[in-house]
RNA sequence: GGCGGGUUGGCGGAGAGGUUACGCAGCGGAUUGCAAAUCCGUGUAGACCGGUUCGAUUCCGGUACCCGCCUCCA
């Protein structure tokens, strides 16, 4: 069986991957916030971690990987953005206004993912389902004395968690020299986070022994985690910004309400996003969302693999020069693959790059190699375990015309011009061509026209 | 201020303590009526300064610069 290397920010160094159960490989990723459209950023965690899912489901078995990705639907920015939406008109109660905006982004988001080649994790908890675990898990903080409930908001207590900051590398006292954290007068120490906050009337809210109120950020994942992967599981992944705070809390109040379990042995985090060498900010307005591109013509397969040219680990830089050289790469791989079975396995060689720790860059230059030495079978099953190469002419492609009489004509008309040296007919009727974006190949054997990246079908009309 | 990541040829971007990454672009050639496409060939790379070593771009230490997180945005 392949082995399989990851590093684990945990212990900072490549381990071997052995999962607790190989029947059942579990993997939680922290997924987005529903208050509005995924960003290009959103989607880096989503394709390499869906790349990693590919591989396990590949080498233990496609029916035994289990791979949770929560959706966030209690958040003060939902709340936020409802209250917008009422102020603008919005007549409904405030929870039917957050319930349309949660469901309506996850469509966005179902959609936006799925024309990137990600599979759909085998589950998808949404937060304001489990808000019953996250309770009964709170409870238990608070009863094993981690957790403390003050002025209607119950906070985990950090201090009693001995490793807290072991993952991110910090101490709680050089934190607290730091002085960048929230002082709120009802907490015993001011890293001492929120597990649960009091509900105005106008908010969502629930019923607890701590009266009426609505979840902290961190404990979600800690409770759907557990409910859905157990006290202890194999892979927890997210971005490097997640790694602290929000990972860092998740481990403390995983571990102190049950400290049976391990919770994740395996933690991954990818490195953020840039756009054309800056970070993606709303302020420098470099700021856009997955569906902007797409919209733009930007072929999600695209996306993905300039996504994937760059190992998770790396900062990532998004350039339009990127997208164009990804796609001219597509093209030339589907017009190798079109209508080509794919080999049975993947090559050794890309699986072989892919297991040691996720080496996206390495397997595309695998990729390469296939492809120069004319082994489509093998680009196609290779790719397809990338996520690539997954549909045959796909839509963005040039659609599939019968230029043959055109090239019928063009060839008569070239033959004749062989005899009389008078090529301006031909000429013209080439520029024509290329200026509809065909590709006009004209050789001893014969002419042979193929749609290029700009055709325009319309453009053809004045030559029929 | 605390913590973390990075610096590779014209550009993008990997691996490996000693032997071609790979892609794009460029250059030379084949091919072509001319092109395009394709094929073949082609690169003086490794921020800086030390150390370890027979040998380092690859390991260790330091310096400089860049970036991120700690703060609503992943």
């Amino acid at each position: 069986m392949t082995s399989i290397r990851l590093t684990n920010t945990r212990t900072r160094s490549k381990e071997l991957f052995e999962p607790l159960d190989a029947s059942n490989v579990r993997m939680y990723v922290c997924g987005p916030t529903v208050y509005d459209r995924a960003h290009l950023g959103n989607a880096r965690p989503v394709i390499v971690f869906d790349t990693l899912f590919r591989l396990l489901r590949h080498v233990f078995g496609a029916d035994h990987v289990t791979y949770v990705r929560n959706f966030t639907d209690v958040d003060d920015k939902i709340n936020a953005r409802a209250a917008e939406l009422r102020a603008a008109g919005d007549a409904r109660p405030l929870e039917e206004i957050i319930r349309d905006l949660t469901d309506c982004t996850i469509e966005w988001y179902h959609a936006d993912m799925d024309a990137l080649g990600a599979l759909r994790p085998t589950q998808e908890p949404r937060a304001t389902e489990w808000i019953g675990a996250m309770i009964a898990m709170i409870e238990q903080l608070v009863a094993g004395g981690h957790a403390y409930e003050r002025d209607g908001h119950v906070l985990f207590r950090v201090r009693s968690y001995r490793e807290y900051g072991r993952l991110s590398g910090r101490s709680v006292d050089d934190m607290i020299a730091g002085a960048r954290v929230e002082i709120a007068p009802f907490k015993e120490d001011p890293l001492d986070f929120v597990l649960w906050k009091p509900s105005s009337d106008d908010l969502p809210g629930w019923n607890s022994p701590w009266g009426r109120g609505r979840p902290g950020w961190h404990i979600e994942c800690s409770a759907m985690a557990h409910e859905l992967l157990g006290d202890s599981f194999d892979i927890h992944g997210g971005g490097i910004d997640l790694q602290f705070p929000h990972h860092e809390n998740e481990i403390a109040q995983s571990r102190c309400a049950h400290p049976e379990g391990g919770f994740a042995r395996y933690w991954m985090h990818n490195e953020m996003l840039q756009v054309e060498g800056r970070k993606m900010s709303k302020s420098l307005g470099n700021f856009f969302t997955v569906r902007d591109l797409l919209d733009q013509g930007v072929p999600g397969e695209v996306i993905r693999l300039v996504f994937l040219q760059t190992h998770y680990s790396r900062p990532m830089d998004w350039t339009a020069e990127k997208a164009r050289a990804a796609e001219a790469v597509l093209r030339r791989w589907h017009s190798l693959v079109d209508d080509i079975e794919p080999a049975p396995e993947p090559a050794p060689e890309v699986v072989a790059a892919l297991a040691d720790d996720l080496n996206t860059a390495g397997a595309i230059a695998e990729l390469h190699a296939l492809a120069n030495a004319g082994q489509a079978a093998l680009l196609k099953s290779s790719a397809r375990l990338m996520g690539l190469l997954t549909q045959d002419r796909p839509d963005w492609l040039a659609p599939k015309v019968d230029l043959a009489p055109l090239a019928q004509r063009l060839a008569e008309m070239r033959r004749k011009a062989m005899e009389t040296k008078d090529f301006s007919e031909v000429d013209r009727m080439k520029s024509a061509l290329v200026a509809a974006g065909v590709e006009v190949r004209m050789s001893r054997a014969g002419v042979e026209l193929v749609p290029g990246p700009d055709f325009d079908a319309g453009k053809l009309q004045d030559l029929a």
